[in-house]
DNA sequence: CGATTGACGTACG
DNA sequence: TCGTACGCCAATC
């Protein structure tokens, strides 16, 4: 190991990146939650972490279309990270996703639960 | 190094 | 139906 300053664990390494891989994979117009995610990646109870996930997704590569996964009723809870207050909005909006009161307008419609759509 | 926090969600009264 | 408690666990204080 000598100077190898990773102390990341390997295993957790995986999970963000999980994370990160599955939020490449909603498609354009639909959106998900924090909780589907974690269910998908077997921890049902750590939604939280996919919170702490998204919350460094900014600097992962390749992009991660994070303004597509919302809380379990719709609501854009992360678009405090999205720099400008109104960037989630716009780009959900821009993909054919209505945005009211900070809630995805018809939720249900566009939602892509990966534990259906992946079917793993 | 213990306590707190957090882009959440479920359980329980 | 609504409010509170707690699990999850990395990052921050």
């Amino acid at each position: 190991m000598g100077k190898m300053q990773q102390v990341y664990d390997a295993d957790k390494i995986t999970f963000f990146e999980k994370v990160y891989q599955v939020v490449r994979l909603i498609p354009e117009g639909r959106v998900t939650s924090y909780g589907a995610i974690a269910a998908y990646l077997g921890s049902a109870r750590s939604s939280r972490m996919v919170g702490w996930a998204m919350n460094g997704s900014h600097r992962v590569k390749p992009k991660v279309p994070a303004h597509r996964v919302v809380n379990r009723i719709g609501m854009l809870t992360g678009k405090h990270f999205f720099g400008e207050q109104n960037t989630m909005k716009h780009l959900l909006e821009k993909e054919g996703v209505k945005v009211e009161d900070d809630k995805i307008v018809d939720f249900k419609k566009h939602f892509w639960d990966p534990a259906v759509e992946l079917l793993l």
